[in-house]
DNA sequence: CAGTGGTCTAGACCACATT
DNA sequence: ATGTGGTCTAGACCACTGT
């Protein structure tokens, strides 16, 4: 995809890690064998095993080597900004999405105040929910800024809006903050989704920039109690 | 603290950024004229620069500069590798801690295969309350190897574990993972806490390791629904 | 002691945005 | 054309780990 070479040396070396062809506990060559390895500077291996660290494949110890950690303690990270689409890869069961509203409209004031938007913005509702084994244990309320999304139709929200956004639409979604709360469950929540008595839900709320640093999606994913789940992984100190 | 270089960079300007000395929406110097303001070379600003795209305080645009990122649409990121001390300065309210059981135990099954540990392991055990406001909504439990954690007393577990761990014992803490799930409330959750009639509760499980790679902690973090909160800054793509 | 990763330098060329 | 950030290089010195 890209054409930096310390990305593909990284790709190259998760991939190692994900088969097993190098194993937990093992070490990497050194960065000087590397470096010559790829016929490439140390500072170019550098920036690929510092990926590598970031992303919790290996742990580089001072005097030592590089590590792989083992990966297999929770199943593999989907931490970070994903979509419905990447997340559901996990499952066995196929997801099945329904979208239950669609359409533009003028902001509320609590939409306003998620994404900064002016009471002349027009904005994209998107209600759909995701049923996995028959049930439906998922409720998805996006809300784009349509100044950044002109055109969007009811066809794509039943596919990946993110592989439109990036594809067809060339957004490049940079990053995103998000909070995890949980809430009691709403008169929409009790429409939408399966239940099953649960009072209260676990909300993910994503407010999502492009890289110029504009705000132009806010999403709501509540998820029923007990179909959550969220893992991560995190290196300590700044 | 540390004499980096990159890092007393990166600090000086995550505190300009805290304090409103330069605002969202606003640009830092080149990265040419940092260099040169601050006598050092290109990459080394580099570093201090990606640190603070990393943590969410800037984003960088090729061709424009640095920008700061609007950092009050969530209070700060608190995520990551936290400890419960860390995590009360957001509070208002004094928390308080109180430790309800403390020891050596031979590893049970569960435990024995959350820390990969054999038989003759020997693991501390701590139960600890958290009140906030007069009420107990948070209980963690604790387990750390004895082989990394020679000694411990109850005393220390009513103040800040981290401190005397990274303090006095002189491990360095490296990375976590963590997941996040939704249980049903244990007897264990209704004897320490204050329910309130909540049937479930939030459960944040980490595995702690060291900067050896060896896993030296499990911990679960459980807490009542309502008071629960979790917020994160996330990048896109690899 | 030799080998490892951690930091830093002073250059170079590129892709992109602005004027 | 100029200035910006993104990548890459070929060195250097340091702190740490092993033998």
């Amino acid at each position: 995809m890209r054409k930096n070479k310390y990305h593909a040396i990284y790709k190259e070396w998760t991939d190692k890690i994900k088969t097993g062809e190098i194993k937990a506990g093992e070490a990497l060559p050194s960065e000087n064998e590397l470096a010559e390895s790829y016929n490439t500077s140390r500072e170019t291996i550098r920036k690929a095993l510092n990926l590598l660290s970031q992303n919790g494949f290996i742990q580089k110890i001072k005097g030592k080597g590089s590590i792989v950690i083992d990966v297999q303690k929770m199943s593999f990270p989907i931490s970070g900004l994903v979509s419905f689409k990447e997340i559901s890869k996990n499952f066995t069961a196929e997801p099945i999405t329904t979208v239950h509203d669609f359409g533009l409209i003028k902001p509320d004031p609590f939409i306003k105040q998620q994404l900064n938007a002016s009471s002349k913005d027009e904005i994209w509702k998107v209600i759909r929910s995701r049923a996995i084994g028959g049930e439906n244990i998922i409720l998805d309320k996006d809300f784009f800024l349509k100044k950044f999304v002109p055109t969007l139709s009811k066809q794509i929200c039943e596919g990946s809006i993110y592989e439109y956004l990036e594809k067809e639409l060339q957004l490049n979604i940079s990053f995103a903050k998000k909070e995890i709360v949980v809430e009691d469950c709403t008169e929409e929540d009790r429409g939408y989704l399966d239940l099953e008595g649960f009072s209260h839900i676990v909300v993910v709320k994503n407010y999502v920039y492009l890289d110029n640093a504009s705000l132009f999606q806010y999403t709501e994913s509540r998820h029923r109690l007990d179909k959550f789940r969220f893992v991560d992984f995190a290196r300590r100190g700044v």
